[in-house]
DNA sequence: CTGAAAGCGCTTACAG
DNA sequence: CTGAAAGCGCTTACAG
C-alpha cells in the first residue's frame, strides 16, 4: 500500500470553503481574518492533520526556518551546551537546527561553509569558537549574506552580533575566592595562546592579585593549551618547585583535571595540600573526587540569545535596519565545590565568595 | 545595497545555451549528456557560482536531503559521538543533519516528533537510546512514513533497521580481562533497570564468570542506574562489606567514575587495592587518575552506518523493496588503561587481553 | 542525446 | 475581511 498523501493547503481550503490565501493567513497568524473563518479553518487543519511543508514555504517565502550551528570540537562540553540551548529555542520559535562539524584548519573550509549555506539558505548561523574567529568562515558567510551570531569570539566584530560571558571578571572572581581562602601562592595555567579567552582569564587573575597587593610570581605562571595533558605537565612543573603553590587556577576544566590527576599521582591531597579551580563546569568536573570548583558558562542562555538575535534580524536588513550589531554579555556562575579549601586546612572548604 | 541575487538554473541554462533540463541532468549526474555539453554547463556553473537551492529541489523532487537526529541526553558522550559520525557522513553524501533534543517522558512527545517530520519531511531519522525504544516516538514516525534507523535499541524491531554493538560480548571480554588479572571477587554495578544494555552487560558478566567456573556471589551484584551518584553509593555498599571485592565492573563510565571517587575518598588505592572497569569510553574516562579501563563503543561508525541505511532506503520503498530491515552489529574496542591491575600488585597493570 | 511542459505547495504582491 | 493570479526554482514524466 502506498502511503496516503499528506493534506496540502488546497485540501484545507476546499474543505473549509475558503481560498488558500485565507488558510495561509490563519496559519501565519496574519491579522485580518474573521474569527469565525479562522475557527473553521483551524478545525479543518486539525481534522486533516495538515502541516505546511517547509520546502514550499521556503521556496515561496524566502525564509528557510533553518538555523545553522557550526562547531569544531564535538567533544567539547561547551558545544553540547550551546547546541542544547539552540535546539530548544529553535523549537519554540518554529525553527530547526542544522549542525555542521568543521575542522578549523581544513583547506577547503570556505567551500564547506559555502556549500551548506548555498544549499540550505539558513536564516542564520551560530558560530562557536574557534570557528567564529576564522577569517575563511566569516568571509564565506559574508559573501552569501547570511546573518550570523558569534558566540564568545576573540573580538567583537563590527559586522556581526555576538554573545559572550565576562571571562575577565569570572577569572578575577575565582582568583579572589582562592585569595579569600588564605592562598597567596596561586599558580595559573594559561589556555591556548591563540584563543582570546586565555588572555582574558589571565587578565582576571592578574587583576585579583593586584587588588590584593599580591606580587606576581612568574614561576607560578605556566603556559597551557586547554588540554588534559597540558594540565598534567604544568602540574608536574609547578609541584616540583621548591616553593610549591598552594592553589592552582587552571584556565579550563580539562587542564584542572590534569592537575588533579598529577597531584593524586604525586600523593598530594586535594584540597588539603593543593586547592584546584577550573573553568567551564564540564560534566567531568562533577564526576571526579574531589569535585571541581569552577565557573559555569551560561552556554544555554548564550545559545538562546543567539537564536533570538538571528530570528529578530532578517536577512539583508542590512545597513538600513539596525545601525550596528548587538554585543551581549551574559552572567556566569561561580560553582564552588570541594577541590578548593582554606589554606592549610584538611577540612572541607568554606563556600565563601571573595569580596 | 541589496545583495545580488544568487544565480538560478535558468541563468545557467541561458548562459550555457541549453535547456534547464540539461543543466539538471549534469548536476544530478544523470547519464545521457554529451561530454562537451557537460563541460560547458559545468563551466557556467563555476563562473556563476551556481548552487541548486535545496528547498526547490525538495519541493519538486520529493527528497529533502535532510536527516534528522533525535536524542535525549545532550551531555551523554554517546550522543556526541553519534552526531559526529552522522554529520560527517551526511556531508559526504550531500545531506544535512537536523538535530532535535527531546525529553523521553514529555507528554507531547509524539506531537513534537510529528511537527518536525511534517514540516521538514526529512529523508530519514536516526534515533538514539532511549528514544529509539519509545513507543510514542516510533508510532509518530510510523504514521508519517519516515524511514528510521535505531541505534542500539532495546530489541531489534522487525519494522526498523538498527545498528548496535555487541554489549554481551564486550562485557564478557572486560570481565575476562579482570579474571585474567587474577581477580575472582569481581563486583558488578548494573545499569538502569529499564535499559536493555544493562541486562546485556550483566549477561556478559555472568557468562565470563561461568566460563571460568567462578561462582556468582549475589553480594557483589549491585543495582545502579548509570549515574555518577549511583556509582558512589554502590561503591560504599560494596567496599563496606567484610569481604571486599578486588575489582568492580561498572556498567558504564559515569558509574565507574563514581566508584573511583568513592575509593579515593575511602583512602583506597586504585588499582592497587581495587581495579575498576567502565563502559563507554567517555571523555572523562581519560581525564581522571588513574585513567579508566573501559569499552569504546563505535559510535562514529554506528552513526555512519545508520546514515547509509537511510540514504540507501528511500521513503516508501515499502514492503516491495527490501523484504526486511537490516540489523547491523559493529565491532567495539577494549580500552585497557591504568584503573585495572594484577590482583595484589601495586604496579601498573599489564595490557593483556583476556582469552 | 536533448527539450518543452507541467507541477511540487506554498507566499508574495495586488485587487476588490 | 477575502481571493485570483503569478511565481519561487527546481524535478518529474513525456516527447522527440
Amino acid at each position: 500500500m502506498p502511503p496516503p498523501k499528506p493534506a496540502t493547503i488546497i485540501d484545507v481550503a476546499r474543505e473549509a470553503g475558503v481560498s488558500i490565501k485565507t488558510v495561509s493567513r490563519v496559519l501565519n497568524q496574519e491579522p485580518g481574518v474573521h474569527s469565525e473563518t479562522r475557527e473553521a479553518v483551524l478545525k479543518v487543519v486539525a481534522d486533516l492533520k495538515y502541516r505546511p511543508k517547509q520546502s514550499a514555504r521556503s521556496l515561496a517565502g524566502g525564509r528557510s526556518f533553518l538555523i545553522g550551528l557550526l562547531y569544531y570540537d564535538p567533544s567539547a562540553a561547551f558545544v553540547g551546551g550551546v547546541q542544547q540551548g539552540a535546539t530548544l529555542r529553535c523549537r519554540e520559535a518554529g525553527y530547526h537546527l542544522v549542525v555542521e562539524s568543521l575542522h578549523n584548519d581544513a583547506p577547503d573550509l570556505a567551500m564547506q561553509v559555502d556549500r551548506m549555506v548555498s544549499a540550505l539558505r539558513p536564516d542564520g548561523m551560530i558560530l562557536t569558537p574557534p570557528l567564529c574567529d576564522n577569517p575563511q568562515v566569516l568571509s564565506a558567510l559574508r559573501e552569501s549574506h547570511t546573518p550570523c551570531v558569534l558566540i564568545s569570539p576573540a573580538a567583537d566584530e563590527p559586522d556581526h552580533p555576538s554573545v559572550r560571558m565576562d571571562d575577565v571578571h569570572a577569572a578575577e572572581e575565582i582568583t579572589n575566592l582562592l585569595i579569600s581562602l588564605g592562598h597567596t601562592r596561586i599558580a595559573i595555567i594559561k589556555g591556548a595562546k591563540d584563543q582570546v579567552a586565555s588572555k582574558r582569564r589571565y587578565q582576571g587573575y592578574l587583576a585579583a592579585l593586584k587588588a590584593h597587593k599580591i606580587a606576581l610570581d612568574k614561576d607560578l605562571v605556566v603556559q597551557g593549551d586547554f588540554t588534559f595533558d597540558a594540565g598534567v605537565e604544568a602540574a608536574y612543573q609547578l609541584l616540583s618547585r621548591r616553593q610549591r603553590p598552594t592553589a592552582v587556577f587552571a584556565s579550563n576544566d580539562d587542564m584542572a583535571l590534569g592537575v588533579l590527576a598529577a597531584a593524586q599521582r604525586l600523593g598530594l591531597s586535594v584540597p588539603g595540600d593543593l586547592s584546584i579551580a577550573g573553568f567551564d563546569d564540564t560534566p567531568a568536573a562533577a564526576r571526579v573526587w574531589p569535585p571541581l570548583t569552577t565557573v559555569r558558562q551560561p552556554m544555554d542562555d548564550m545559545a538562546r540569545a543567539a537564536v533570538d538575535l538571528l530570528i529578530g534580524a532578517p536577512r539583508d536588513a542590512g545597513a538600513a535596519a539596525s545601525a550596528r550589531p548587538k554585543h551581549r554579555v551574559l552572567p556566569h556562575e561561580l560553582v564552588v565545590r570541594d577541590s578548593t579549601a582554606v589554606l592549610g586546612a584538611k577540612a572541607a572548604p568554606r563556600a565563601k565568595k571573595a569580596g
